[in-house]
DNA sequence: CTGAATATACACTGGTCGGTGTAACAACGC
DNA sequence: GCGTTGTTACACCGACCAGTGTATATTCAG
């Protein structure tokens, strides 16, 4: 019915960003994506060739909307390097937190398809990666930390290590551990 | 033809786990694991009620038999824990750099079935990664570590984020940078 | 020799799912 | 109004796949 094809579009990304986000890639149907975005399979099929297609799509969706998330976050209080991460570390736990967490939707979705290495979510999920990595160097760097791009990627490898293992025993202690370890540090 | 059911046993979870390990849990078929093993598809159920059920007998003999290997090499030259640490990421990266790599099984089926906290996968996981970082802090109190066991936690955390990352971006650099940001530190 | 355990061969079921075909209908731009 | 674009309704296909039924064969322990 309606005539703005975007509305649409932007329905069936966002629910289909829901549900893999959720269930992974083999488990969700395309049937049970047109439910969610109250649409017809049959004009899931008008806009995307495929399900490779439509998950590359609302992961390229998703990516540049919680990108802007973040940066309309971007915690002024914390002042110093130290207290910023220490911010995102908090809420990351309290995330981590929530009943039916599954972790990251890009890494998640990677993992299932790591031996794909041509696959649409390969190349969205590196994409968001990197500007989330990138963001935080630049917010180091606002604060003046002594090598931003240097501790933008280890804080990022400890970041995803830390969601990992909070994810495979189900106990966000590693994230709480880290930020303490990052708060005991120089 | 063998009466020895142990050997059809081991073959079958070895198969099993092999297809897994590279291809996840949804795209490998209970067909392509009888045919890996050479053995009847009416054999796999004779011996396992499901799918399920062998893939979580598959993990628990891998994760004792990576254990069991871990334990066999333990660096004896490596006399500090900056060294033992930094010889394994050696190991890692190496390993990393292997075409075809996708990192982590137990990681890789744990994010894959990540929504189904009661699945077999999920708890021989957790007894693996449990297993691996209690090992590390074993070796860390042999040569003398001032915490063991916090940092074997703080090291799990950065070296499954950094093997996260490497799979991610398809870059190794994520390994020899905590490699060399361990050695610079303290 | 016998019987239980292990294995094969192979057809089959029941269900699921990505994707298509087709006809008709609604909304808008011009 | 008229053609283009978006959308529905719905049946359908072809492939795949977990798991079963059944009858038969091999091996070995006792």
């Amino acid at each position: 019915m309606p005539r703005t094809s975007d509305a649409t579009l932007e329905a069936i990304q966002d629910a289909a960003f829901a549900l893999f986000f959720r269930r992974g890639y083999a488990r969700v149907t395309m049937e049970e994506i047109a439910a969610e975005a109250q649409v017809t399979k049959r004009t899931l099929y008008y806009h995307f060739d495929s399900k490779d297609a439509l998950i590359g799509a609302a992961l390229e969706r998703q990516g540049a909307l919680s990108l802007q998330a973040m940066r309309r976050w971007s915690d002024p209080a914390a002042q110093t390097p130290a207290a910023f991460l220490a911010g995102l570390l908090e809420k990351l736990a309290l995330w981590a937190e929530t009943p039916g967490w599954t972790g990251s939707g890009f890494t998640r979705l990677t993992l299932e398809l790591s031996d794909l290495p041509g696959h649409p979510v390969r190349a969205a999920a590196r994409a968001h990666k990197l500007a989330v990595q990138e963001w935080i160097a630049g917010e180091l760097a606002r604060r003046a930390a002594a090598d931003p791009d240097v501790e933008a990627e280890a804080f990022c490898v400890m970041m995803e290590g830390a969601m990992i293992l909070t994810l495979i025993h189900g106990d966000a202690r590693y994230i709480r551990d880290l930020r303490a370890r990052l708060e005991a540090a120089p």
